[in-house]
DNA sequence: CCTGATTCTTA
DNA sequence: GTAAGAATCAGGA
């Protein structure tokens, strides 16, 4: 790096930037007094960190000078008007700051009538000069304009990006030069910059690539494409040439014109401490001081491993116990990029043990003496969402086996229809213990990397997550068994934990190509719709703000809402435009627009962002306990809901590709839960008709219609069918009605009708809501349990709820169930003949693998019979298979 | 900057 | 009318 070996380099520090940024980044700190640190504490930390990162030897912190509103209000009235000004709390940390400043030897800088932009272009102006690198620290794009050859931009809350010439360009498409008229059209609502109407970020940016000024605009407005945007650049030429101007930086204000006043001195130990004092921030006066610690020495239950005398014998230790709790503190909550801080061990209450990896010991060697005790098998570990750290593990090359209990699905497991269980409040509600809250360490969103963070602090942080990791364990296992849900989850839930890890491990490829092309149409296709929709209106608007589209259609157009439903107004669901579709040409185009813009922003341009730039492939996170009913769930990215059912949709499925010499196999259930149901509820008809592979929803209609199955029209195998979909969801009249757009009565007596013919399945329902009425829960064919609290309350809504949950439950959990199950045994399968074959995904009833082309046949077979025979049913299981080189395929 | 509301995608 | 996650906007600090 460039950047870190120049040594004639002055850091310029936009002293507000950091302390706004701190003072809603951290959360409130005071000292006994009541005085509000917070800002100040981080603001001390960000230099800290600054100096840390760079070794800068010249800095200075620039503040706005007093009385300095006066150059650009002359300009512009409202300039900054509107700004809701600083926060009360703040301003006196202000004062500090430049106190911090003042003994930490740090120069700073405030010019009575200028504010810090100004101050900070023109030390930047005259660093130039004198042929110095100059680093403005700030995360202010203003600042951008400045940019030159010798002037970076330096964000160091985003990973010290710093931002060249070239960066510029990245980020804006535009030059440095051309960043002031950038502002200028588009305008800067947080300086109250009025910009030219209509014009953001895209459109400016557009712009200045084709004409490269405003001035050149300004001049012959008629060089533009659109007849509007002539209009508004002669109308608002007055407003832009205003921007202009106060989004210019100065570069000519009185500085101090000597290197050596921007030089760092010597600090003032002593008055620094007495500032952290006064101030309580324990942790820098240790870190600043570390021999002249006053009295506080509250020793640590937790032991810090920091030599390789003390590592090799707890090495040893932990070789002899059976069980061991794992924790890792990583730099990222990034599964697949953490990089490892430290790890945490413990195998008995009072000796856990924390092993830092940044430390004097090389990291190569802790991980090379720790690596044959992670990978015994002869030891099973525990952790609290351990996938996490298998992959973290995995991240430095060892490989975590034998996993035996993870208090996180063991949580889940008593409790899934809670959806939090983090450690932090396990360990309140079982112990009624607070633990450290991760802030204390790494700041409110992180901005510290826990990498910078004191070993010390780290160790007491982690042994509290190994210390009651630990305890969680005694308890949950206890209520496991007493509950009877020992086996679900040592033989369902443990068992599928590794396959899943490999299954995210694996990851799946996607085709930059494919969507980047994909990008390029629908951004086209779109431009055409907005500028339609724009004609329709009348004006231009946000159409993917509901509210505005509400005001668009329903006020200005005059449109009759359909239908009122939203707490803020006129819903614009697809559902309510639809009615509306045919009868108003703007209605067709915002559904046509909805479409594209889904897709475009939910998957085409967002995937790509996920691919890991090692492996190319997207590594989404399964979730194993995010669901109240035993389903999965998919993260980062979601890929259980890639779009499938139309066909603009369909094409982002083309960009998952398998790997050269390899397919992919769809295996999916075939009506699964209908299948259950009819297994559940044991109606012979039901039972006989999916034995004969007959076409369900057609066999129901022609139950319920009375005709035979070749006189069921289309018409009515939909409507069987909404009742069949509707069964599972405990649907009522009511639902149905409007799924199938007639009365609340016709409903009614069709759902009597079904219920007639098939007076099992209503027996089935009620006996549901009877057991959880009873039980107070709903329970899957393999025990898994949700409880149901309201099954018995005296409100309506929530009891009518908790009823159809009852019906939803079990049905939807064993198909769960049965799906983990079969997982499972394909695994065991696949290792037994050979472990090319890899599961890539789940999506709740169908499971993806990337297999080898010349075993195709043979693995699909083992798929499929697998999971057509892992559970016996008084129905058949069916699964479906499909082959294809891309997702679409299949 | 964070949170809730709305909308839309899947099984 | 069950189960999810993500993008976007708008309002509150």
């Amino acid at each position: 790096m460039t950047h870190k070996t120049d040594l004639n380099r002055i850091f310029v520090v936009d002293a507000a930037n950091y302390l706004f940024r701190a003072y809603f980044a951290i959360r409130k700190m005071t000292n006994h007094k009541g005085a509000s640190t917070h800002a100040l504490f981080g603001f001390i930390r960000s230099i800290q960190k600054l100096i840390k990162d760079f070794h800068p030897t010249h800095l200075v912190c620039v503040f706005d000078g007093p009385n300095n509103k006066t150059s650009r209000t002359a300009i512009y009235k409202d300039y900054k008007a509107h700004r809701t000004g600083m926060p009360e709390d703040l301003f006196p940390q202000l004062a500090l700051a430049k106190s911090y400043l003042d003994f930490a030897g740090i120069p700073h800088l405030q010019i009575e009538h200028v504010e810090a932009d100004d101050t900070i272009g023109s030390i930047a102006k005259w660093s130039e000069k004198e042929n110095l690198s100059a680093y403005l620290c700030s995360s202010d794009k203003d600042l951008c304009q400045l940019v030159s050859d010798k002037v970076f931009v330096l964000n160091t809350f985003k990973e010290n990006l710093i931002i060249d010439r070239k960066g510029v360009e990245e980020i804006y498409g535009i030059e440095p030069e051309q960043i002031v008229d950038y502002l200028a059209i588009m305008g800067d609502a947080s300086d109250n910059i009025p910009g030219v109407s209509g014009c953001g970020p895209k459109t400016a940016s557009e712009l200045l690539k084709k004409f490269k000024s405003l001035n050149a605009i300004l001049e012959k407005p008629e060089i533009l494409e659109s007849k509007k945007l002539i209009e508004k650049f002669a109308l608002e030429k007055e407003n832009a040439l205003i921007s202009q101007k106060l989004a210019t930086i100065q570069t000519d204000v009185p500085i101090p014109r000597d290197i050596p006043f921007y030089q760092i001195k010597q600090p003032n130990l002593p008055k620094l401490q007495e500032l952290f004092q006064e101030m309580e921030f324990h942790t820098l006066i240790k870190e600043i001081v570390p021999i002249t610690l006053p009295t506080e020495k509250k020793s640590s239950p937790y032991i810090l491993v920091e030599d390789e005398e003390t590592l090799k014998k707890v090495i040893q230790e932990l070789f002899t116990k059976k069980e061991i709790v794992i924790d890792t503190e990583t730099t990222s909550i990034e599964p697949m990029l953490a990089k490892i801080v430290g790890i945490g061990l413990g195998a008995e209450k009072d000796k856990i043990y924390y092993i830092p990896l940044n430390h004097k010991l090389e990291e190569s060697k802790i991980l090379a003496l720790l690596k044959p005790l992670l990978e015994s098998s002869c030891l099973t570990f525990i952790g609290h969402n351990i996938k996490y750290d298998m992959h973290v593990l995995l991240n430095h090359k060892i490989c975590l086996k034998n996993i035996g209990f993870d208090t996180m699905i063991a949580s889940y497991i008593l409790n899934a229809h809670q959806n939090r269980h983090n450690l932090d409040t396990l360990t309140l509600e079982k112990f009624g213990h607070t633990k450290i809250p991760i802030e204390n360490l790494i700041g409110k969103k992180g901005q510290i990397s826990m990498m910078d963070v004191p070993h010390r602090m780290v160790a007491d942080y982690c042994g509290e997550d190994v210390d009651y990791t630990l305890r969680l364990k005694e308890v949950f296992e206890k209520e496991l068994k007493e509950r009877s849900l020992w086996k679900l989850f040592s033989e369902m839930e443990i068992p599928l934990l590794p396959i899943l890890f490999r299954m995210e491990r694996h990851g799946i490829y996607v085709d930059r190509e494919v969507l980047s092309k994909l990008s390029s149409e629908f951004h086209k296709d779109l431009a055409t719709l907005v500028e339609k929709i724009y004609n329709f209106a009348g004006e231009e608007f946000n159409i993917n703000s509901p509210k505005q589209l509400a005001t668009i259609l329903f006020e200005k157009l005059m449109i009759p809402p359909p239908g009122k439903k939203t707490l803020t107004g006129y819903s614009t669901n697809a559902e309510v435009l639809e009615t509306l579709s045919g009868d108003y040409p703007i209605v067709d185009l915002i559904l046509e627009y909805r479409t594209l813009e889904k897709l475009r922003s939910t998957y085409i341009d967002a995937l790509p962002e996920q691919i890991n730039s090692e492996t190319h492939r997207i590594h989404s996170t399964f979730n194993q306990s995010g669901t109240a009913t035993g389903r999965l769930s998919s993260t980062n990215p979601n890929l259980q809901n890639i779009p499938i059912r139309r066909p603009e949709g369909k094409k982002i499925r083309e960009a998952f590709k398998s790997a050269p010499g390899f397919s992919f196999i769809s295996a999916d259930y075939s009506q699964i839960e209908l299948r259950l149901l009819a297994h559940l509820c044991e109606d012979p008809h039901l039972i006989q008709a999916f034995k004969n592979n007959e076409d369900i929803h057609k066999s129901c209609a022609s139950m319920v219609f009375g005709v035979p199955l070749d006189e069921v029209t289309s018409e009515m195998r939909s409507k069987a069918k909404a009742v069949n979909f509707g069964l599972i969801y405990g649907q009522q009249a009511f639902g149905l009605s409007k799924q199938l757009g007639i009365n609340v009565r016709e409903a009614a007596s069709f759902i009597n009708t079904y219920f007639k013919k098939y007076p099992t399945v209503k027996d089935f329902l009620e006996k549901c809501k009877e057991d959880a009425r009873r039980e107070g829960r709903a329970k899957t064919l393999f025990g898994r349990e949700r409880l149901l609290p309201d099954i018995l309350s005296k409100n309506g809504i929530l009891k009518s709820q908790a009823e159809r949950l009852a019906v939803n439950a079990p049905i939807q959990g064993t198909q769960a169930d049965i799906i983990k199950l079969a997982m499972i045994e394909i695994d065991k399968r696949f290792i037994e003949n050979s472990n090319n074959n890899f599961l890539v995904l789940q999506i709740h009833d169908e499971l993806i693998f990337e297999c080898p082309d010349q075993s195709l046949a043979s693995s699909a077979k083992i798929i499929s019979e697998v999971m057509e025979s892992i559970t016996p049913l008084k129905v058949p299981l069916r699964v479906d298979i499909s082959f294809g080189k891309n997702w679409g395929e299949c």
